[in-house]
DNA sequence: GCCAACGTTGGC
DNA sequence: GCCAACGTTGGC
């Protein structure tokens, strides 16, 4: 299993309206960058990842999961877009922000700090679990997940 | 709203 | 294939 993180402005798309898609999921479309789509060529279903909010927030909410491969992006006709579908897991008991992800040092590589820009990223299992035990969540929930 | 960092485009 | 110009992203 891999970890990711997705971001998304939330005036845009938000936490709320990708809970509400429930188990159906939701195309992650729109991505027009090289990196973030080969991230996400390379997810594999059941694969987790965090839901952030970037420009309003600026914190993780919550947890998704890889529920589709990705496939041709369906907001634009160029054939080099692609994307995954992701769908909601659970909410962070309390969202994890850039400035505790920045003061963390045990965080100091995640992409998130290092390359801002980037929408899709990898995030490793210790970044993984450090994240979610700052956003509260405790052991055997990490486990069921 | 500003601006630094980054990615892409296109002329040469 | 280099690199200047431009556009976009996203933290601040």
């Amino acid at each position: 299993m891999h970890y990711w993180l997705f971001k998304s402005e939330p005036f845009k798309w938000s936490w709320e309206m990708q809970k509400a898609k429930g188990k159906a999921g939701q195309e992650w479309d729109g991505v027009r960058n090289y990196q973030a789509r080969n991230n996400m060529r390379a997810m594999a279903l059941g694969d987790r990842g965090f839901f952030y909010h970037s420009n309003e927030g600026l914190e993780a909410v919550g947890i998704v999961e890889v529920s589709a491969l990705a496939h041709h992006d369906s907001t634009t006709d160029d054939e080099r877009w692609e994307c995954v579908d992701i769908r909601a897991l659970v909410d962070l008991p309390k969202p994890v922000t850039m400035v505790d992800i920045k003061a963390n040092p045990r965080l100091s590589e995640m992409v998130l700090v290092n390359n801002s820009r980037l929408s899709v990223q990898p995030v490793s299992e210790a970044e993984w679990i450090e994240v979610c035990r700052m956003g509260g969540m405790d052991g055997k929930t990490l486990k069921k997940l």
